[in-house]
DNA sequence: GTCATTTCGTGACGGTCGTCACTTCGGCAC
DNA sequence: GTGCCGAAGTGACGACCGTCACGAAATGAC
């Protein structure tokens, strides 16, 4: 059984208002397309223009420094949509996008994406929604990048990452842990310095780490202390 | 004779498609504020969701970290548009916008700007647009500070700033040159490292300083500089 | 099981740059 | 002119963290 992972769009968020008709006639213009782990289906810099959408799996979206260090700007799961930008304005790719997992995406043609947008209010409100949402995202952490060191970085991703452990009540966790790299390439540093942000907090007991779960049983003193060395100092040394 | 600062939102960008009746009519709607230089228009987390447009004068959008640190999204100019955020998703503002001149704003009603989105597609597009605009800036910068060491951020900021200098051909100029704080708060710095860096560039000859403006004879070399840095080693001491 | 590959932890070193502390300069009021 | 205030330049100091270099641990293939 996987239907819920067939060619189908009834997953996708934006186009969660349009009726089923509206929904066939627009799986009709997508392609298809199956990605590997580790390979990658968009390029930075690319001229395509065709809005993408991810009926299974996940993808990073990331970019290289000229000196090739990797940033990352998201992480993109079933339902999610990406490349609307370059749809939007026919500018170049904005960045890279790599799949993490067996990946398999829907691929709308520019064309097709902006009839929809012209015809139905409701996915054009999304579309806006999901774009101010973004903005305020990379403020977030252009905001952290400016002002908080590295290592409380670590800190504020770590409970960005969180979610509510299902099994104990009041517990937090990160599951499945990504490796360290990764959690680096998203808030400018390097996986050392995230791996002894770490080591920093194992001793005090406010994060435990088993096999690929990162537990955090108190999330509130967690906060209290990031907002603490935020308030003495920026994050810079001393005040 | 100042017509062109009149209660009018002709000049607005996102409703130049719109017929003069139409503009008429959120005209009408609008309030309108003057602001001296240095007060503020919008606080971060206040919970108003009107639409505010710039007629004349300047804006800073910035916010202030926990510690105190000024960080700046953008300086906004007439015919500019803020405050869409808010209006799109509900959540209270994202950040503070402070007049940086004697300025007059128009305010719109967050319903009445959804209504015209809602009846004019021309103007819901172009809201795209600008949003797409910011989320590719927004990515400039998350890499920029992610990557690059402040003097180079520096370097990159200037390049960005400079205009080319209609009375020398081929001469590229910043003027008027900001403060360096608020220079150094747009790139998450000090003005002392965007103070040294200046004094760095001045004995090359890539830039010169006379008076408020800034002036660049050779940009090519200056991102050739630049490009040179980040390609051998992210910013960070050596490789 | 073995072996290969990736990930992780940690020590050492040194450059960058944030901080503090002045001095100097420029603009403006009067 | 003088006084005032914000802006700018610069020296000194030292913490932070990026880099390099290991070795240990975990993961996966077979």
């Amino acid at each position: 059984m996987r239907i819920d992972t067939g060619r189908t769009l009834a997953g996708i968020g934006l186009f969660e208002d349009l009726d089923e008709a509206e929904r066939h006639r627009l799986e009709s213009r997508c392609t298809w397309r199956h990605y590997a782990s580790g390979e990658t289906v968009l390029e930075s810099g690319g001229e395509s223009n065709e809005v993408l959408f991810i009926i299974d799996g996940a993808v990073n979206v990331l970019d290289f420094s000229l000196s090739g260090r990797e940033v990352a700007y998201a992480t993109l799961r079933p339902g999610d949509c990406f490349g609307e930008l370059a749809a939007i304005d026919g500018q170049p790719r904005s960045a890279s996008v790599v799949a993490t997992e067996k990946t398999l995406v829907a691929v709308l043609p520019a064309r097709d994406f902006l009839t929809v947008l012209k015809e139905h209010g409701e996915v054009t409100f999304k579309v806006l929604q999901s774009l101010t949402s973004m903005v305020r995202t990379g403020d977030v952490r252009i905001m952290e990048l400016s002002t908080l060191a590295a290592t409380q970085r670590v800190y504020a991703e770590i409970l960005r990452m969180a979610k509510p452990d299902a099994a104990v009540p009041g517990r937090w966790v990160i599951h499945p842990l990504p490796p360290l790299r990764e959690i680096a390439s998203r808030i400018g540093t390097t996986r050392e310095t995230v791996a002894r942000a770490l080591s920093l907090l194992y001793p005090t007991g406010m994060v435990r780490r088993k096999g690929k779960s990162l537990f955090i049983p108190d999330r509130d003193k967690l906060e209290e202390t990031l907002a603490a060395l935020q308030r003495e100092g920026g994050g810079h040394h001393h005040v």
